[in-house]
DNA sequence: TAGTAAACGAGACGGTACGTCCAGTCTTGAT
DNA sequence: ATCAAGACTGGACGTACCGTCTCGTTTACTA
């Protein structure tokens, strides 16, 4: 028996795309939550009953907004070499574009600023791409294309990391190259 | 021949140091000018006259200001695991600190919000890290450690990004543990 | 032929005794819609769909809702220095304790702030009072206690004017001897 | 020995400026800080810095900000009746224009909002009107035109307040007949 | 040993955005 | 049809900082 009106579906988008549109289109730092207001056509307290602070509206507007690809698949064509570069090959595509870099850099920035935001993204973005790599591999252990003592965590973990590297130094984005040497270092050892 | 006072050296201190001290405390991006300049005993001007944002305050703070600690050095015991696994350890212990893991988010935050900022602290912070592992793994290679066709830039650049993932996901900071297999991992195809 | 579910009565006057309430406890600027509601349980469409208005509200509530007094009385003993004092005398009295000050601070901040409810209060509250004076003065005018020619409106607006005078100017509350040497005043030419 | 910059002169003017204008077009209530701040291209803080409220803008706008007239002068002629009658018709001239009628409501509407104001408009603006009343009587009771034991104060009171209670019962604007006969009246006994 | 020019502390300035409060409206399910 | 509940748009609030601009003071080189 709930009263009264209820959250209105309409601005929750209105806002999630607003956010979206100007976080690619002037950053993470110079975003604003009066911006996002008006751009929505919503009054600001819509946003401050929902969401709290600025990292959280960009974090779902990530998640929930359309702005996070779909989850990158990960292949199992029974070669996990193939596998990880074709994954990997797909993710320096989109963070080569502008779109993907401004994105991970607001995600970093959110992150690095709110630890309640740090946790709502891992729990929702990276986790569940660091729990699909892991998932990749322990069925490559499984079907012995992998030691079994291979330490699962430890190569999800480098993998992503590389990626966040490349991505924060900003000398250049990674490239199909860079993608295919990290899985074949990272694999050499571990057959 | 300048005419006119000397720039004071007592205020560039006060206000490096001020920027350190608040950045521990309250982090990038509760970090203002006001607040620095008055706990340096500075006027603003003095800041913006040397400065000129935010971020290049804290740039320097990091850099000159007492707040990164001198570069973690690599040893040449002529074992290339032995010396990385020391490096990367070291590492891990001060991220494990509060105050390393601290400075390590801010200069991210600072890193994703201001390209500028960026490109400063690669070129005088991550940088030489970066090229201190290189240099390291140059002379393993030249020693016959590692086969000569290894992709020295990637190691590199993997082990910093499984270092940097490590805090950025918050999950827990690394351990000794991780460090060695991380190196483990990393050395275990480049024979 | 009404349809459909009738006004509340306990709402009304629910909302009427918390706008009294408040607006003693907080004056009228700091009177909200939103307190109102919360404190009559009531929702806040139903102050709307019945008032429209704060002022309204407010107007209602000195009128209907208990905040006025009843009419001071204006006896008639047959001498019209002893009733006029009488009268005076007893708003004084009420104009000296913190409720009375408080309602007429509010009245009149209300009064000059929207035209609409200045209309209704004078209408409603301060017009009948002055009709009082008016009539009693028309009496001893035809007792012949005042001559035949007293511009008797001009008293009225006299008597009423002076007390306002010293509410507003938050000097002093008037006294009982202010009130008889007004009194006296008044009725000296008047004769 | 004061240091930093001065106060600015030419804001000062502009914000009680843009107070009088905007107070005048819109009335009390409807007048905000934003649009004082915005009219007079001035930052809002710096209105915050000076005054503090709304209704200390409004006063200071109305004592020097040139929307007060100069005090209505008393002049003395010998006879105080005279006097009495010029000075109170000169009132009504100005309340019978839309821009004292606005005025007066707005220092009435402020000065039964915020006791601080009340304060500060009685000593500078009320105050001075009324001892202008008092000294003028005290000269007449010394020229031998009043008793002696006339009660001063209370004909100042009941002077003004016959002026106020016209302009905030706001039925009509006090005319030059309602300001003779309240002068007729209130001398009549005190010869 | 003046004179002068730059840097200094202080702090007010025009602005932008903040996060909160309230007005007045709209929507919901219950009475 | 009205009610209590409560989310909605809109707009002003008063605050915090931004980066700039005076001030009068201090410092150090130059004439």
């Amino acid at each position: 028996m709930t009263r009264g009106r209820r959250r209105s579906e309409s601005s929750r988008r209105a806002i999630l795309d607003a956010a979206r549109v100007l976080l690619l289109e002037h950053g993470y730092e110079r975003l604003t939550i009066d911006a996002i207001a008006a751009q929505a056509g919503v009054g600001k307290q819509t946003i401050y009953r929902w969401w709290g602070s600025k990292g959280a509206v960009v974090a779902d507007a990530a998640l929930a907004g359309g702005l996070v690809p779909p989850l990158i698949p990960l292949p199992d064509t029974g070669d996990i070499e193939t596998d990880l570069r074709a994954w990997l090959r797909a993710w320096t595509e989109h963070l080569a574009s502008g779109v993907g870099r401004s994105l991970i850099l607001a995600l970093t920035a959110a992150t690095a600023e709110d630890r309640a935001v740090a946790d709502v993204l891992y729990e929702r973005f990276t986790g569940p791409h660091e729990q699909l790599l892991r998932d990749r591999l322990d069925s490559a252990c499984a079907a012995g294309q992998l030691g079994s003592e291979v330490p699962v965590p430890t190569i999800a973990g480098v993998l992503i990391g590389s990626l966040l590297y490349r991505v924060l130094s900003m000398q250049a984005p990674p490239t199909a190259d860079d993608a295919d040497m990290v899985v074949r270092l990272v694999l050499a050892g571990a057959a």
